[in-house]
DNA sequence: CTAGCCTGTTCAGCGACTGAACAATGACAT
DNA sequence: ATGTCATTGTTCAGTCGCTGAACAGGCTAG
């Protein structure tokens, strides 16, 4: 999976539920909690997610993700670019599904 | 992609032109050269790749790359195992571009 | 106060590369 | 023969996106 991708996942799950465990993410995304730090940093970083403390308090260790103005833009920018581009995918899988079959149908040297 | 997949495409390659250099093969699958010199690699320690001196000469450097029978045979196992799994991303893809329409369509925040 | 649980953080290691340098060979011109 | 040059495969340090495991800080129950 590419890593725009990949941000793209993350921004979706975060838009929808600024709450949620780095844990949980991991999991809901099929990667280790290492992997989503190593991307949340990333997105972080980029200004599209900024971690909060969760209900004002500054020592509490549970953080709220939410997306930044320019996070959401770049949600609704990757979205049009993904659909895009799995249009294109989907078109290039019927072409390469069907070269499959010809190959499954008749492998070479068979008598 | 995929280890396998990336397999797979080297072994089709070889099949139909079993005189390629290194630097064509990279160039036809949109990697480095170091990096398919590390696929194939992998592929003659597998024992589905073996490379043969071009026209008996012990002491060219251009090789021909050929398949071993097990090359083949795995090649045609691949070719199965990806015309199932594209199959099926085919069908999730349908989903997947469906959502990214609606979220293009209908941008959370717009006005 | 202590034990246990839930948080986020960190880090060594790994797989699949990239980019660049390198080395061996053959062909060609001088 | 000798020097140059293009063409080949090989090697290696470094990068990226992770994994798995250990770690540390804070909350809560007993």
């Amino acid at each position: 999976m590419s890593q725009t991708e990949q941000d793209l996942r993350v921004l979706r799950l975060l838009q929808g539920q600024p709450d949620i465990t780095q844990r949980q993410m991991a999991s809901e995304l099929g990667i280790s909690l290492g992997g989503l730090n190593y991307c949340l940093r990333a997105l972080v970083e980029k200004g599209w997610v900024k971690m909060d403390n969760f209900s004002g308090n500054p020592n509490k260790l549970k953080y709220a993700y939410l997306l930044t103005p320019n996070g959401v833009r770049a949600k609704t920018r990757l979205t049009a670019h993904f659909l895009k581009q799995k249009l294109a995918e989907y078109e290039a899988l019927k072409g390469e599904i069907e070269r499959l079959k010809t190959e499954v149908a008749q492998p070479r040297g068979s008598k």
